[in-house]
DNA sequence: AGGCCTAGCGAAAACGTTTTCGTGTTGAAA
DNA sequence: TTTCAACACGAAAACGTTTTCGCTAGGCCT
């Protein structure tokens, strides 16, 4: 078992000063060729490779970069972090996951213990828990500190920093102006309760779109769903005390679900009903009828914050430009499948 | 914007050392009851919080493991990570997460620059290029120079360290069997090209099913997949071609394909022709038909995972007890659902 | 010969901790 | 009065770097 070599290590086997090692694997031109070479050929032969940790003490600077989410096993979230990832990755900055698992708890915990040297800064979206509460001192604690901060996908106005967001209610407008213009009259819509900030987005998006198109608002078409463990009876009675002759669902889940319960209530999609879903998913694509859905490009957010935050981190060195934050917004695609006609 | 406060800054407010500082907020009892409340109040608010990296400096720890998979976009591998997330946090360590992309050379850069102190643990799953060339010496000399390693999924025999996996081939088998034992002759094969170490197992315990009930092995109905991305025409063939009354895929995705395709072929599933799966991910959940399917519980592959590691560093600190490594199999469940009679 | 410049190197501070080992001041015992 | 322990605290080293600033020796110019 060889322990790690250090710049000491060498200075000592070399008979000459720790200060004319770094010199030297630096390339400075302080120091003769002659001596350079020689430390340089020593330090390839035992590997010699700087100590990070000490490189973060004296440069305060990590070079590792936090994405902080309610989950993982979730492919979108999965696809963001794939996209900080490759971001981060190409310069030279690694990535920390962490969980908030939905609750406020966890969230603060984790920014608390990582905003002490650990990071450089945040990439974040909110737990369901922390949009409840709108509690979000934690969020400017952080930032008050000094360390940049990008909020992705569940944003909130509270917090000045930058954001990157697809345009949660023009997509959800457009989807069901699609519907609208297939003609159909009678579209129900199956979203989340209204404190998760982009479930509340897209309900409003829905509603201007039957607005826009003098389509009254039949609240009895609208499902909110509160406990996504069991949901499968509610839609049963949404799709069947309603003469539906479209869905809009704000995510991918709820549209399969809503496929394999029109097929129990012997409806076809798309010939009876035609369901567009949100997130452009696994599910999605290998689902048969596969989904007319929304897709949310993940990846590209996920790169875009990871652009944001570094170039705040590398741009931060002058000290006298002034603070400015802004609000990305990525375009969503309606990807045409077979769930609709 | 406050900058961070030190025990520096503490000392000089209050005119005493950086010792007695530190020593106060540690409650040593070389202190006095009076210094040590005065200090505790005052770093108590100025929000006080030590340097990570200070402290892994002097401590040679980081409380940070790596966990280096080939892809996150997969249902699977965001399982592990959530069950090692899961346990690190409880043991109080952060997860960095690198993505390989199933590339060795990634998987080599990535090993070497965190191996410099950056973190105190790996966990790994191999990439399939890595796999391909049987070339491991990164990893080697990263447990050369004394830091643990857990291996899980892809995993190799040329390396000697902590493993996590499953019994691909007593899995497989079982699969197969139960095919069988439904009374199926003819049963087909979706799998990966063999260096992939996990679908050479599979593919083994298919095999062995077969000879236990002395059905002989038909090299046309097993199919070897290269090509990820487009494999639909292959499967097609492979159930046109064949008299197949069942198949077994290797994954979901090719499970998932093969239903589709079958559908196509104007086959029922399951009543014409069922299916198996392997990994029990959201696909086959939601498909429809559900897809029976082996489950491999990749939260519990983490877990298992992180806590062989972190035991590993915790008791790392006795010198003289000698390296042992195991091999943890985690069991497989057959999960019956929709897509088998 | 004296002065100055430069090449080549080393000492030391700094980053923020923890910890070991003093050191000075008490009060009490001898 | 001397001695000694206990108490309360500080100095300094250590972790591994980078970087600023000095220092020395040699060579050149006048």
């Amino acid at each position: 078992m060889k322990r790690k070599i250090t710049l000491k290590h060498i200075a000592k086997e070399l008979d000459i000063s720790i200060s004319t090692v770094s010199k030297s694997l630096r390339n400075s031109d302080e120091i003769s060729q002659e001596t350079r070479e020689k430390v340089q050929a020593f330090a390839k032969l035992y590997n010699y490779k700087p100590n990070n940790i000490a490189l973060s003490l004296k440069n305060k600077k990590t070079k590792t970069i936090c994405i902080l989410i309610p989950e993982i096993i979730h492919h979108f979230f999965a696809t963001v972090i794939s996209g900080v990832e490759h971001i981060a990755n190409q310069h030279g900055y690694n990535v920390l996951v962490c969980l908030s698992d939905e609750s406020f708890d966890k969230e603060v915990i984790n920014m608390e213990m990582l905003a002490n040297g650990s990071i450089d800064g945040f990439i974040l979206s909110l737990s369901k828990e922390t949009q409840q509460r709108r509690d979000f001192h934690h969020i400017s604690e952080v930032i008050n500190q000094g360390m940049p901060v990008v909020m992705f996908d569940r944003v909130t106005n509270d917090i000045l920093c930058d954001k990157v967001i697809i345009d949660d209610n023009l997509a959800a407008f457009n989807a069901t102006q699609f519907l609208i213009d297939k003609g159909f009259k009678s579209i129900g819509l199956i979203t989340t309760i209204d404190y998760v900030s982009v479930g509340k987005l897209r309900t409003d998006g829905y509603h201007k779109a039957l607005l826009a198109n003098d389509i009254a608002l039949d609240e009895n078409k609208i499902l909110k769903i509160e406990d996504t463990n069991n949901f499968e009876d509610a839609i049963f009675d949404l799709i069947n005390n309603n003469d539906l002759d479209a869905i809009f669902a704000v995510n991918e889940i709820f549209a399969v679900t809503a496929i394999k319960v029109a097929r129990k209530l012997n409806l076809q999609v798309p010939q009876d009903i035609s369901i567009i879903g949100f997130t452009d998913g696994i599910i999605s694509k290998y689902s048969s009828p596969t989904i007319t859905t929304v897709s949310q490009n993940g990846i590209k957010m996920g790169e875009k914050a990871a652009k944001m935050l570094i170039e705040k981190l590398e741009t931060e060195e002058d000290e006298n430009y002034e603070e400015q934050y802004k609000t990305e917004v990525i375009e969503t695609e309606l990807i045409q499948r077979e769930s609709t006609i």
